[in-house]
Parts: structure tokens; sequence; C-alpha cells
DNA sequence: GAACTTATGTTTTTT
DNA sequence: ACATAAGTTC
């Protein structure tokens, strides 16, 4: 019928094409949901003439609500895919606060609390009040009594007492600093759209990806969005309801037939995704679960290659393991595999260390999504607290965190007495400040001299900042600019360097990645200002802010509410996925490892529904398409016996797992690019690969989990010293001595010192022995003069050289700063056309990173990054996917030239 | 007494 | 890597 159509089966077909006003698509994972529901807006927008901006869509990541978005792109192309409302409930709820929040008192420069806001100030009340409740629990009471929406009041205890003034108290200081945390986002615009409904009148249709993790107030949200046509598709899968600890009810589905008695309901039953293998395997999990439903599924692909589950003896050998599975799944099949193809999905996000230590060393780019977050970096968070200061100088947190950054002698004591009496006095912190700057208010906190300076020096900045943006004759001042004048006045390199000289190279290069998202933001708004903005309705009226202000608020709202700075080519492309199971929901990939399978890990030891880590486990193991590896450790890395999920351990379980990874040869290659719809590679061509392997099976380690190669008991004290240092990042502890003797064996490869110099990792014959060779030279060196494992004695002095001489490079260099210097924001800045200045700061830029490179990868050192020398210009690239590789081999290199001398 | 250093203990999952 | 607590210096 039409191209959106094409690809799709009858039942999907089905649900894009349903005349029903309510339609539910239930399906399992890998069935097409998201490509359904996409194909349906298309199919509203193009055969049933519903306008896009009329359409709201929402999903629950940004991720998926970007991926989307580029789908619909390619259906009905970008014009009217940019007037559609798609993105995640919390930013559709924004949009709608920001426009009519004045209905309901809400003003129009409110910040958003995040979580780390939002512990600060539970932190502060808990103390102040003495309370005994942890801050991190209080918050997500309090998320819940906000999500469900209804108070549950059950007898009070004294601590329910407590948990009340706490919460009471929380919502003031909200309230003082002009915040609305993230339930509040979708709380207030619930309570808009009930007092005033005409703002959705306009509402044709409304679509929600993953529902079954909608919560109360998402569910009241979605039927509040509709409540003019009651026009609603939902897809979901109740099976992979992983976000119940977000007040998260599958019940929402029944409560939606309930609610609109014509729902239809359709199911899709084919997976498209995974091999019949890796799908039985994971429908044996779900299907633990009793009291679930039993439904169909069926695979559409042959039962391809056995998922595995395997034992190894430690954390750190398991995290070998998968570097040596990747590399000989890609040797093996003849490169069919490449590092994208792969995925290490984990329970918890600290579980990364091992693994991206090992990978680390072996040479194997990787990006962790989830865990550490950009914008929760040091530097970038300096940085953005001077934004939201500017936007919201109400939110006390914010002044509270930069006040004395870099140091401006205003103590903690000073601060905290500060904060305190602007709570007291339910003022803002920043008009206490202010006030006192000014000298038109005289705190009863005691100031020192030279704090009382130091604010003066901050209300300066600030009040400048905000000069400038809001400045209408001023030709725009973007955000960019903001970033850059606030950068020059805290002279913020000079800073950086004094706190962080060990890395400073990584710390200024997450502030360029900052300064281009600044940029990004500034010409997106020049390009569409329509975007995002809602369709003026007759009857109510929807506020103006100015340009300037709205960006920066609508930056500072993307923060906020994203949790990965974005996913370009350039950044995913060539690199092992390393992310936590609940941000890889809706993804897919070729081979999918998932470790730490033990009784604590999955399910988690501080979980308390059962049936939810179970499906957890079952979203992570539906994400494969060809390959599955799980793997339990005999110890965790604390060095403590771990006993194998019990989701794994049943004897009907093991039936749908080999012991050890697949022995990969021709037949086995065919299979896997069966599936993964690619040319097989020829057996010539995969021959010549195996070739450069002298271990062609995954028959290192013991099947049983048990130690092995006992004779080399002195290189495993080596290893685990090693190891454990690498865990920590290089500081020297105590601990570890004691520790050591308790720790697995690390097996050779992983040393560091096989691996530096080659640059395509290969676990050969000559890499193994010179790996054993190595190390136990080191071992005798360290008895001696203690030097940091990890460099061969040769090498050791080439990088001390290149070390030194970078040293020199980086002083003469005189202060990065002077290659900004073109962009100062003085009076004539302001006068050059934006782009061109831009430019000349993207050149600026260039040259300076350049240097950067020279200090940053000594000649040695360049052969451990795989991918050090960016191709492209430098300020494209982003670094903090390097992080731990970078910051493990510069600190041992300093700790080491250190002792040198 | 305030600001800075150093040692030690901890980490579920996300908007 | 972060936060806190105890110890040190001004």
């Amino acid at each position: 019928m039409d191209e959106f159509l094409d690809g799709l089966n009858p039942q999907q077909k089905c649900a894009v094409t349903s005349a029903s006003s309510v339609v539910q698509v239930l399906a399992p994972p890998g069935s097409g949901k998201t490509k359904t529901l996409t194909a349906r807006v298309a199919y509203l927008i193009s055969k049933q003439g519903y306008k896009p901006w009329n359409i709201i869509v929402c999903t629950f990541t940004i991720k998926a609500a970007r991926e989307m978005k580029e789908r619909i792109r390619s259906l009905v192309g970008d014009k009217l895919e940019a007037k559609l409302h798609l993105g995640t409930f919390h930013s559709v709820a924004r949009r709608y606060l920001v426009t009519y929040g004045h209905y309901i008192g809400i003003d129009k420069n409110f910040g958003i609390a995040d979580s780390s806001d939002t512990i600060a100030i539970l932190k502060r009340i808990i103390k102040r009040r003495a309370y005994q409740t942890e801050p991190s629990v209080a918050r997500s009471r309090i998320s819940r009594c906000k999500a469900q929406s209804e108070d549950v009041k059950p007898a009070k205890t004294t601590e329910q007492q407590e948990f009340e003034s706490l919460f009471e108290e929380y919502e003031e200081t909200l309230a003082t600093s002009n915040l609305l945390d993230y339930d509040d986002l979708l709380l207030r615009c619930a309570d808009l759209l009930r007092q005033r409904p005409a703002c959705v009148s306009n509402v044709e249709a409304v679509l929600i990806d993953e529902f079954q993790d909608t919560n109360h107030v998402q569910y009241d949200l979605m039927t509040l969005f509709a409540q003019s046509k009651s026009h609603i598709t939902i897809v979901g899968d109740p099976d992979q309801s992983i976000y119940g600890f977000r007040s998260a009810e599958v019940k929402n589905l029944k409560r939606m037939q309930i609610r609109y008695p014509d729902t239809q309901v359709i199911l899709l039953e084919e997976n498209y995704r995974s091999s019949g293998a890796i799908l039985a395997s994971a429908i044996e999990v779900i299907e633990q679960d009793e009291a679930r439903p039993k439904k169909p599924v069926s695979a559409t692909h042959g039962p391809g290659v056995c998922p595995v589950l395997r034992k190894l003896p430690s954390a750190q050998a398991e995290a070998s393991w998968i570097v040596a599975e990747i590399e000989r799944a890609r040797t093996c099949t003849g490169d069919l595999l490449n590092h994208s193809d792969f995925a290490i999905l984990l329970r918890s996000a600290s579980l990364s260390r091992l693994i991206e230590s090992a990978m680390g060393k072996a040479g194997v780019p990787y990006r962790m999504v989830g865990g550490h977050k950009f914008f929760d970096r040091h530097e970038i968070k300096v940085i953005l607290n001077y934004l939201r200061v500017t936007s919201q100088p109400d939110n006390n947190d914010a002044v509270a965190q930069v006040i004395n950054v870099p140091s401006r002698k205003i103590g903690e004591v000073t601060v905290k007495g500060l904060l305190e009496e602007a709570e007291e006095k339910k003022c803002s912190l920043w008009s206490l400040v202010l006030g006192a700057a000014q000298g038109k208010l005289k705190p009863k906190t005691k100031i020192s001299t030279q704090a009382m300076k130091g604010m003066e020096t901050f209300a300066n900045l600030i009040l400048t900042a905000q000069k400038k943006m809001s400045a209408s004759d001023q030709e725009d001042f973007s955000v960019f600019d903001l970033v850059w004048l606030v950068l020059k006045r805290l002279s913020f390199e000079d800073y950086l360097k004094r706190s962080y000289p060990e890395d400073i190279e990584t710390r200024w290069a997450n502030v360029r990645e900052l300064i281009m998202l600044a940029g990004d933001c500034s010409t997106q708004r020049t390009d569409d200002p329509s975007d995002e903005a809602l369709p003026p309705i007759e009857g109510v009226e929807q506020r103006q802010v100015s340009d300037a202000e709205d960006s920066l608020a609508k930056f500072l709202a993307n923060v906020a509410l994203s949790t990965e700075v974005r996913n370009d080519e350039e950044n995913q492309s060539h690199k092992v996925t390393i992310s936590t199971i609940h941000a890889a929901k809706g993804l897919e990939w070729p081979v999918v490892f998932i470790p730490a399978t033990y009784e604590g890990s999955i399910p988690h030891s501080r979980a308390d529904d059962d049936d939810e880590e179970r499906r957890l486990l079952y979203v992570g193991m539906t994400r494969a398409q060809a390959l599955l590896y799980l793997s339990c450790p005999s110890r965790e890395s604390s060095g403590s016996e771990s006993k194998l999920s019990h989701f794994l351990s049943s004897r009907t379980m093991s039936r749908y797992f080999d012991i050890k990874g697949p022995s990969i040869g021709f037949s086995v290659t065919q299979d896997l690019a069966r599936i993964l719809r690619r040319t097989c590679p020829t057996d010539a061509i995969i021959q010549t690969r195996k070739n450069s392997l002298s271990r062609h099976d995954d028959d290192y380690f013991s099947y049983d989990g048990e130690e092995t190669n006992p004779e080399n008991s002195t290189w495993d004290q080596t290893g685990a010293r090693h190891a454990s240092r690498q865990t920590n990042g290089g500081f020297k502890r105590r601990k570890v001595e004691d520790n050591r003797s308790e720790r697995g064996p690390m097996p050779g490869f992983t040393s560091g010192v096989t691996i530096l110099n080659q640059q395509n990792y290969s676990i050969s014959n000559t890499t193994l022995s010179t790996g054993f060779v190595s190390a136990s030279s080191i071992r005798v060196q360290e008895t001696q003069s203690a030097p940091e494992p990890g460099f061969a004695p040769a090498e050791r002095k080439a990088q001390i050289t290149a070390k030194k001489t970078a040293k020199k490079e980086a002083s003469a260099q005189g202060g990065l700063m002077k290659y900004f210097a073109p962009k100062a924001p003085g009076p004539s800045a302001a006068k050059t056309p934006a782009d061109e200045e831009s430019r000349a700061i993207d050149s600026a830029m260039s040259a300076a990173s350049k240097q950067f490179e020279n200090v940053e990868m000594p000649e040695p050192l360049q052969e451990i990054t795989n991918e050090a020398q960016p191709k492209k210009p430098p300020l494209s690239v982003n670094y903090t996917g390097h992080k731990v590789r970078t910051l493990g081999v510069r600190r041992s290199l300093h700790g080491w030239s250190a002792r040198q001398k």
C-alpha cells in the first residue's frame, strides 16, 4: 500500500492502519514494536491527514526519542517530523509548563532539580533537623509518593512523622529555589491540564512507547493529553517491565482497557531479532515466573549458536575472558563482526570497572553508557552551575556549589551559614549574597574581609552574565557566548590546571565538549525557532520569553533530562558498548555479554522484587541477535564466594547453555551471517585471519570456574596487586597487600605488558609467553624498587623521555587561553557575526587541541590507544570514552616518574 | 576557628 | 571516583 507498510507483517499492518481510536500493541522483544509505532505516526500524518503539531509521542529515554525521530523523519520528511511533539514524558511536560505554567502559578524561569540537587537539599534538611533517614532512601520514598499520586496514610509512627516533615520541608525548599524535580514536572503538568483542558484541545493523537513502564502520573498525563479526542496508541510488553522501582505499574494496561472499553488489543508474536536458541533460553527464564500468563512467541530465525553460560575463577578472569572472546569472535569469523557489534550489559554500572580496565589494557575501544555521566564531571558541573545561577539565581544549591569555585576564600562554614540564614529568612541565597556584596544588607553570618571580597567578585560575574543574557539590544548573546564569558572570568583553565595537574588534558577535553554542546544549542535556535513551540490555541495565552533566555533554559533542561551526551556515529563507531541493562532496553547487538550473573548481582541483593530482576535478565538476554554469553565468576571482585543466580542454576536451565564459547569455523560464521543478514566472508579469509591466533577455542580457563595453573602462584600475586590498583584508579592503599592472597590469578594477557605495544590485540602464542616472562621479571623488580607494573623496562624509559618532552612543550605553550584569545568576549566580540566567530574558535580550538594531543599522547602511549588520534578535526572528538584508559596510564606513568627522581 | 591535606569507606536500576 | 572524617597549618 505504501512505503511505510513495506516489510510489515499482517499484525503490524493491522496495528498501523487500525481505525480504532484506542489501540494497544502488546508484543515480545524484537517483534518490531517501535517500528509499528513509528509507522502508525507516519500513517496518521500522511494517510489520515493528522497535523504533526497535533500529535504527541512519548518515550521514556532521550535515546529512544532520538531514534524514533530519526525513523519518522525518514518516513515523512524532516519538515513534518520537526513539528511533531516527540520526546520523553518529562520534556513534553516541561514544554507545557514553560508555555502555560502561569495558569497554575509556575514561574517562567523554573529550573529542574536533578538527582544531585535533590540529594543535596535532603542532606541539608536531614542534617539540620538531625533526622535519621538516609538521603537516598528519602529521595526514592518522596518520589514514590509523588509518582503514585495517592497518599497512603497508615498509622503514624514517629518515623512516618519525621518523613512527612522532611517531605514538607523539601517541597518548601524546592519552591523557594524555584525548582521542580522530575516528578513535579509530570505532576504539575497534569495539574495544569486538568485545570486548563484547552491547552491540549488541539491534540488529535497520543502515542506512547514502552507503556509497561508508565507510572500512575504518567498514565494520568496520557489520558489528559488525549482528553480532547481520546485517540491513543500504545506499545508495550509486560515482560519487559523493569522500572518498578520508579513506580511503574504494569496494571496501567488493564486500567486503560477498562477506561477505554473499545480498546483494540493487537498481539505481535514473531521475533525478528534473536536466534532460536537465544530466544528459547530467554523464554525459559521468563517462564519461571508462574504467575505470568503464557504467550506465544515464535522465532523467525533458525536455532543458530547455543548461548553460553561460562564459569570463571574470578571477576578479573571474567573481564579478561570477555576481552579474549570478543577478539576470538572477531578474528574467527573473518571480521564478520566488528567491535561495535558487541555489548556488555551489566546489572549495575559499578561492575564496569574491571571490564573497562581489561579493555583499556588490551586496547579494545569501548564506550560506556549509563553509569558515570558526562554532566556529573566536576569541571562540567561547575560551569553548568554558573549557567544555572545566571538563569535561575534563586537556585540556592547552584549558588552554594560554585560561590567558592575557584577558591575565593569563602569557606565552607561561611557558605553553610549563609545558606541556613537564607532558608530561615525564606529568601534566596543569591539575594543575600548580592545584598551583602553591594553593602545593602548585613547578614547575621560572620563574613571575613577576604570572603566579602570574594562574594563581590562572584556577584559581579553573575550580574554581568545576567545582563548580557537579557539585554535585548545586544545582537544575540548565546549560551555559547555565556560559557565563554564564564570560562574567561574564572580563568577556568588555570583553575583546572591547579586542581588537576594529573589529568588536565582529559578535563579540558570535557570542557571543550561542553563548549561544543553549547554551540550546537545556539545554532539550533537560529535554525528552527518554531521547534518544539506549542501551536497557538484560541482562548489560551502562551507566555513569551526572550530567545536568549529561552535557549539557556532549554539548554539547562536538556542537560537535566539527558543521560548521555549524544550518540553521533563518530562516537559509537567501532566501539564495544558497555551499558547497564536498564539503559540497553529497546536496543540490540549481534553479540551480548551479561557478566556477574550471581546471586546478589542479579537478582540484586537490594532489590525487593525478584520477578522484576528476572525480567531484567530477560531483557538483557533478548538484546542478543546471534551470540549470547552469560558468565559468573566463582569469586566476586571483593573476593567473597559467589553463587550462580537462581534464575540460571536449575537443571532445566542448564540444558539451554553451553559451558564454553562455541568453536567458530566456517559453518558457524555462516550461521551468524544469516541471522545478521550479512555477507559471509569466504572460508579462505576466515582461515587466514584464524592463523593469527594460536587459540581458536574458549579453552584458556577451566570450565568449572576453578583456578588453574597453580605453578604460577608467584605471578598470581603480581597480577592481583596490579589488578586491584587498577580498580581504584591508581591510588596506593595498604589494603591491597592484605587482599592479594585472596585474589584469583590473572591470565597472562591482562598484564598490560603483553598488550601495550600491540596495535591489534591478539592472543597469540608469543603474546602469552612474553606475558609470563615479562610479568615475572616485573615481580623481581618490584621487590627492589617497587615500580608500577605494566611497562617493560625499555618501554618505560621511552615513556619517561616522551613525558618529559611533553611537559616542556606544555609549559612552552604559555597557557591555553591564548589560543582562545580572539574569542575573548570583549566589546568587539559581540559585533563579529556569530558563525564567523565560531569558525575562529574552531580553528583556535583545534590548534589548542593539537597541542594537547602532543602533551596527552607521547609516542609510546599512542600505541595502546588504538584510536587516540582523531582523523577528523580534533574538535569533534569525544574524549569521555577514553576516560579509564587514559587516566590509568597517565596515573601510573606519573607515579613512576615521580619515584624516579 | 577556618581552610587545606590525607586517609579511609562505599556504589541498583533512571527521568 | 566521591564523600567524609580526622589531622595540620595558618
